[in-house]
RNA sequence: GCGCGCGUAGCUCAGUUGGAUAGAGCGCUUGCCUCCGGAGCAAGAGGUCACAGGUUCGAGUCCUGUCGUGCGCGCCA
């Protein structure tokens, strides 16, 4: 149909001449042309079963292909404040960004993932304030009320101690000048010992922790100014008010503005505040810039969806200071809501009752966590009920999906045992023609579109694909299984047709192949059996 | 007011980058099973893909507009 135009031929002449040429080819059963142009391929058993001996010989490298092809791309993900403990909102982002790490290494990228630490906002200085106030109060020396908008957490109650323990009275008389930069120093190294703590229980390892100070330090700004400016990005002046909501502190200042609108921006966006200070997007400019010299021309973010604004001005910076080498995806996730059995778990910072992340990872597990997470794309809310994700039951996709892995690995077990099975190395060599039944070849067809799904999910920076998918495989496994118990013959292990019994063991074997790349893919770890 | 995302079966959601009769789970209806390797199994009904236009051989998918909904809207992060 979309030779019809070039070629000067109906599609439907067209449709024959191909569907005559594919006639004679081997693994073509039958070939039929249908209304508009279409023709139907429909491939002999033999071709489906020869993809079950691929996925046998390639092993956990089944699916694999290099698209990335060694092209650097540079991840971005989780970049909590260093200002507590992870808790459940930050848990979606990380996850989503590591399994899309895992995905785009697996097809051919050279993947960064990187961290980036804003240990230089406002936000640490209030942190400094708390560890402060935490100190003052292990010394028996705390203000009658701790200082305004403040992080009320434990764990800096523990920090407060142990530099009390440590430096006595040694700031207790001092002038905040001189102790913030301390506590500020202490209170985010202990933070973020935490939140690697966390990210480990998660499985999740970055490979670069940037520093936004240190990005300053070194001279990052300046430079990525330095291009725009070269570029004549950078002017002095004033924005028109937003509109809409009435905000009485407006006042038309002259800032220093990025000319963002030449990339697509609404709006030119200011670099430098009124007092002089660095605005957090101009900083962004020197994150960019750092990862685009460290040789990443592939650039995603993971962010929350609560910073849809920025997608545009991000864009546009990375395009202007690329000078249009290199290209940004923001990937935005949506909400998490924590429920309880069906009852939405409120988390309120005021009462201390924060789900942290590691509370859930220790009451649910971290496979469970992560494989939950990947259960609606990234840009649907998502539901996460502590009860569910728990139970034993067809609606619980994780359980599902781990059940198929674990029935197979019993199955595998029992076959060891009865003196069936086979050797790993002997596998690929399996006569595969006993897998006749319907049942079998709808699942070795699922399987053969594992290369197709990473494939699309890598492209489409998607690794929900994936678990949709294993939900599936599972799927069309159970219903190979439930049909053992009408159909005795369907059953996998029989001590009278070895024949039969090989060839079943070969596509249980693959199957757990693909389960397992799938599960690792998005850093779940697959059962040997269910407890 | 502007920008971005979302709107698909009663409910919760997929939809392979524009392909044919739009899929899955739950729920519902109807059958089956003392089953053993641990969630019981199977079949069926149910959709104008928010609405209206447009692009073309062909639209859930792309464009325009409308409605509903969520988020964001100089200097905070």
């Amino acid at each position: 149909m979309l030779l019809a135009k070039p070629a000067g031929q109906p599609p439907l002449v067209l449709a024959e001449l191909l569907a005559e040429a594919l006639r004679g080819l081997p693994f073509v059963q039958a070939v039929a042309v249908a209304k508009p142009g279409f023709i139907n391929l429909s491939l002999t058993d033999q071709f489906w079963r020869a993809q079950l001996q691929r996925v046998l010989q390639a092993g956990s490298s089944y699916g694999r292909a290099d698209l990335g092809r060694g092209q650097r791309i540079n991840v971005e993900y989780c970049s909590a404040n260093p200002t507590g403990r992870l808790h459940i909102g930050h848990c979606r982002g990380t996850v989503f960004g590591d399994a899309l790490a895992n995905l785009l290494a697996h097809m051919g990228w050279d993947v960064v993932r990187e961290f980036y630490v804003n240990d230089g906002g406002a936000q640490v200085d209030r942190l400094a304030r708390s560890v402060h106030y935490r100190y003052l109060e292990a010394l028996s020396a705390a203000p009658p009320l701790p200082p305004g908008d403040w992080y009320p957490s434990e764990d800096l109650i523990v920090l407060g101690r142990a530099i009390a323990a440590e430096d006595r009275d040694r700031w207790q008389h001092a002038a905040e000048a001189d102790w913030l930069p301390v506590f500020r120093s202490r209170g985010i190294d202990t933070m973020l010992a935490l939140i690697r703590e966390d990210l480990a229980a998660l499985g999740v390892q970055h490979d670069i922790f940037v520093s936004e100070v240190g990005l300053v330090e070194r001279g990052m700004l300046e430079r990525a100014l330095a291009i725009l400016e070269a570029r004549g990005l950078l002017y002095e002046g004033v924005l028109p008010a937003p509109k809409g909501k009435p905000d009485e502190d407006w006042e038309p200042v002259p800032l220093l503005l990025f000319r963002s609108t030449a990339f697509g921006d609404d709006v030119d966006r200011p670099l430098k505040s009124s007092s002089g200070a660095w605005t957090y997007f101009a900083k962004d400019l020197a994150c960019h810039l750092n990862k685009f010299e460290r040789g990443a021309h592939a650039m995603i973010d993971v962010l929350g969806a609560d910073h849809g604004g920025y997608v545009k001005r991000m864009r546009a910076a990375v395009t202007a200071l690329s000078d249009g080498q290199a290209s940004l995806d923001v990937k935005l996730c949506q909400l998490v809501n924590m429920l309880d059995a069906g009852q939405p778990l409120r988390m309120s910072r005021r009462a201390g009752r924060i789900v942290t992340l590691r509370d859930v990872i220790d009451e649910v597990g971290k496979d469970v966590v992560r494989f939950i997470m990947l259960t609606r794309r990234n840009d649907a809310p998502l539901d996460f009920d502590l009860v569910k994700v728990t139970e034993q039951s067809r609606d619980n996709p994780v359980f599902y999906v781990q059940y198929a892995h674990a029935r197979i690995r019993s199955v595998q077990r029992h076959a060891a045992e009865a003196g069936l099975a086979l050797a790993d190395a002997d596998l690929p060599g399996t006569d595969l023609s006993p897998l006749v039944d319907a049942f079998e070849l709808a699942l070795i067809k699922q399987l053969a579109q594992f290369p197709r799904i990473l494939a699309a999910a890598a492209q489409q920076h998607e690794p929900h694909r994936i678990a949709f998918y294993l939900g599936d495989l599972a799927a069309a496994f159970h219903a190979l299984w439930n049909q053992g118990k009408e159909r005795p013959e369907l059953r996998f292990l029989r001590a009278d047709e070895p024949a039969s019994t090989a060839a079943r063991l070969a596509l249980l074997e693959a199957l757990r192949i693909v389960l397992a790349t799938g599960l690792e893919l998005i850093g779940v770890a697959p059962v040997e059996e269910l407890i």
